[in-house]
DNA sequence: GCACTTAGGGTCAGGGTGACTACAACTCGG
DNA sequence: CCGAGTTGTAGTCACCCTGACCCTAAGTGC
């Protein structure tokens, strides 16, 4: 049997926000203090034990809202994490989540001495295996951009192909070309009548995703696994 | 805390065998009998607890030759499993792993009372949510085929163009044209001097994957999580 | 020697991609 | 009110990858 093994869930929590330098949208994630035993003090991913009577997702979402009262529009299972010696004192073994939020939701969790947000590539020392996992969920947000749906995770129902496209780029870190980047997801688009004024030019159309096309995301877990709590 | 949670391993092992009616490859999966409730008699994948001094993987490779006697040449992590009812009478998590094995290892798991194999895509109905599990590898299995280098995992050092090639077959369920097929792996290959004499028409070159072309993989955890026991 | 079979090299048309050009349509400064 | 500035959107073109297909190479077996 397993009594003497403690299960936990961690999270990976990504938002844009305006980088400090640079002024464009980069990748934050948020951390919070550690308040005892091992690795006092140190950064690391929010998280909590697993109680029986929740699903790991609903465990990690609970842990989440608690910890930084954030509440994503995405969360997707990264890993189980179970090295022998990734907690110094006791064995866990931790199920990572990843989570994507809007900047709305990430205003949520204001930065203070529990909580604050760090750039997603340039973290401290992190307590326990945490740089690691920060490094994986990086990897697969990354990864999954190109060929899955995600970037509406970090937007609203409608937005303009400029706004789609500068999701992209804060994530693979590279300009795309605005008129190919249309090409490319136009088809996966439906436009609305709305043109966005204001600006000091042409305005852009609003689109919103086409629930119709369908993309590979997690095959058979796609609908297998819905959320408890919606 | 969480030590009413039962941790669990179970492991999808796949081979490649000839097709009952069709002769062809095909992709078959051992399963163990219950010999208790909950699910008693019923087939189920081969699991087990994991102990607090063993990682997960190790767990997994563990549990592996315990209950069907297979050592797999390829292991890696599928999903954690852990809704709340998912077995009857407990709380239980269990961390799913994948393996492939080649059909010499595949042999080491002679079908018995305890151990039968069967054809990935007709199974019966399993115990617990394990034909949801079987799925998911199998689409993972599947998607990876196209976009990594895992079919060597099905064979040895070395091999002819044409056994690589029945491999992809037997896996994505479709026939590959030889040639085609030639042109998009040979870049990651290295041919060696060897012929294979002996069929009745020309004989085919052996070659060996060439170490030094990186895939894409699992990104960070490709070096950082390896088998503490090789 | 000839039929047969698979190995392996080549061609060609079509689709997608990146780089680039051109025009459209708004605001703002003068 | 007009032109400059800026971004949205459409289109072109060369290139590469792909699938479909053809052809020759080189063994075995009769």
């Amino acid at each position: 049997m397993s009594a003497d093994i403690s299960l936990a869930v961690s999270t990976a929590i990504f938002a844009l926000r305006p980088h400090p330098d640079t002024g464009l949208s980069a990748l934050w994630i948020p951390l919070v203090r550690r308040t005892r035993d091992p690795f006092e003090n140190r950064w690391a991913l929010p998280g909590g034990w697993v109680s029986p009577d929740e699903s790991l997702s609903d465990a990690a979402a609970r842990n989440l809202l608690e910890t930084t009262g954030v509440e994503p529009t995405y969360l997707e299972q990264l890993y189980a994490f179970g090295a022998v010696d990734r907690s110094p004192d006791r064995r866990v073994v931790s199920i990572v989540y990843w989570a994507l939020v809007r900047p709305e939701q990430a205003d949520a969790a204001t930065d203070g001495d529990n909580v604050r947000w760090f750039l997603a590539d340039d973290l401290p020392e992190l307590a326990f295996d945490h740089n690691l996992i920060v490094d994986y969920a990086l990897w697969r947000l990354r990864t999954k951009m190109e060929y899955s749906r995600i970037a509406h995770a970090f937007l609203g129902p409608t937005f303009t192909l400029t706004e789609l496209r500068e999701v992209h780029e804060a994530v693979l870190q590279r300009p795309l070309d605005p008129a190919n980047f249309r090409r490319q997801v136009e088809p996966t688009l439906v436009a609305t009548e709305t043109l966005v004024t204001g600006g000091r030019h042409r305005p852009p159309r609003l689109y919103r995703y086409d629930e119709s096309v369908r993309l590979v995301d997690n095959g058979p877990l796609t609908i297998a696994t819905p959320r408890s709590t919606p």
